[in-house]
DNA sequence: ACACCTTTGAAGACG
DNA sequence: CGTCTTCAAAGGTGT
């Protein structure tokens, strides 16, 4: 992933946060060593983009009113984070989770797991469309983030590692290969709660009193049977139909299961299922935060939208966020059980987007071009982003967050 | 009908 | 090994 400054100076939380998750032993020294500056520079830059960011889009509006509300409660929770990082100094926090990978997490799908089905607080503010099944695994009240001393072989995403059939994971998903259809109903592929959206007030969703998720309605894999179904008869959000173009409505929300016109038109076209990439951790935010993000700023372009949310991640704390790196941990591993031989090269050069099944090489070669073309646009040369949005919108370009010390 | 926009992170490709 | 590229989601917008 290109940044802003590789080495020393990470410009992001998000990616050393990655490097805590990922290195052990030595790395944890460095984070610990660097864990103030890194956040620092994160927050610097954060509210950098937050002051003086420009928007052409025609939401700029609502996304310039959002970035102020954001940078005064940044500017609040940067008071707090200081707090934070003596915890982080003394060995607290970062020490849990330097042995990556860790499970934290009551595990809410086990049906004789660590958590009674009555602690089963499952937070989750659904969208209109579905709801990631992992996302279920949150545990957002952070009562409920409780990070507890790895458990865990280690690193199971290094190359080379044989993948596991950790405990863990198979205690979420119980998939010995070759038995992997036997998941019990309650560790299948579920509807989640619908709760209420939050009004412009923002108030923080997570309440740790949430109604138990067993009230809410659940459908068994068994009723899900369709085509996002993998070959082992599970039912997987990352397969979708091959009809190109994934439905807006998420390949596992329950309504897909009531589009029997789509139905017939993939009867007419079978091809082979399309396996998707799992999530990571910011697609996993994107995806809980999205409806509260539409209810408050009333925005629903998605474009916009995303440039909030981009901000209020790094806006998150490390705790927050580690949250979502840990989902998205198990999202893949989970990916890695059921499809061990998928590659996301696979849908490469499928050339899924946009998705009338397969693009013609030339097609392809057109895309490529054109990003390349836009990213010489780009001064970085790398990502477009919300700092780099600045840039073009005339502003006087920000003093990169090592330039600014 | 479909590409684009916009975000971050993971992973593959490539020099 | 470092950098670049693609793709995950989403839905309004533009062609």
């Amino acid at each position: 992933m290109p940044q802003l400054s590789s080495g020393g100076g990470d410009d992001l939380g998000a990616n050393d946060e990655m490097i805590s998750f990922k290195d052990e032993g030595e790395q944890d020294e460095k984070i610990q060593e660097n864990a103030f500056t890194e956040r620092d520079l994160a927050d610097l830059k954060s509210s950098l983009v937050n002051e003086s960011e420009t928007n052409q889009s025609p939401n700029a509006a609502a996304v310039r009113r959002e970035q102020q509300n954001e940078h005064r409660g940044y500017q609040e929770k940067h008071r707090e984070h200081l707090d934070g990082v003596s915890k982080h100094q003394d060995g607290g926090m970062y020490k849990a989770y330097t042995g990556y990978p860790f499970l934290m997490l009551p595990d809410p799908y086990i049906p004789n797991g660590s958590v009674s089905p009555s602690s089963n607080k499952v937070s989750v503010v659904q969208q209109s469309h579905g709801m990631h099944p992992l996302t279920s695994l949150l545990p957002y009240s952070n009562d409920h983030f409780n990070p507890s001393p790895p458990h865990l072989p280690t690193d199971m995403s290094q190359k080379g590692v044989q993948r596991p059939q950790s405990q863990d994971i198979s205690g979420f998903y119980p998939l010995p290969p070759g038995a992997v259809g036997q998941m019990p109903p309650s560790m299948g592929w579920q509807s989640q709660p619908v709760y209420p959206l939050s009004s412009c007030g923002f108030r923080q969703p997570y309440s740790s009193s949430l109604p138990n998720s067993s009230s809410y309605p659940r459908f068994s894999h068994s009723l899900m049977l369709g085509p996002g179904m993998h070959p082992t008869g599970i039912p997987h959000p990352a397969i979708v139909p091959p009809s190109g173009k994934q439905d807006h409505h998420d390949h596992y929300d329950r309504n897909m299961y009531a589009k029997p016109h789509q139905e017939t038109k993939r009867e007419k076209e079978p091809k082979k299922p399309v396996i998707k990439k799992p999530l990571n951790a910011f697609m996993l935010y994107m995806k809980e935060m999205r409806a509260k993000v539409i209810a408050e700023c009333t925005l629903k372009e998605s474009a916009a939208i995303n440039q909030i949310l981009g901000r209020r991640w790094h806006a998150l704390t490390r705790e927050e966020q580690a949250k979502y790196y840990e989902l998205a941990r198990k999202e893949r591993q989970l990916h890695m059980q059921l499809y061990p031989s998928w590659s996301a090269r696979d849908n490469y050069e499928a050339g899924l987007r946009g998705g009338a099944g397969e693009k013609s090489k030339a097609d392809w070669g057109k895309k490529k071009r054109r990003k390349r073309e836009k990213q010489q646009d780009s001064t970085t040369g790398g990502k477009r982003s919300a700092f780099d949005t600045f840039k073009e919108d005339g502003a006087p370009a920000p003093l990169l967050p090592m330039e600014a010390l």
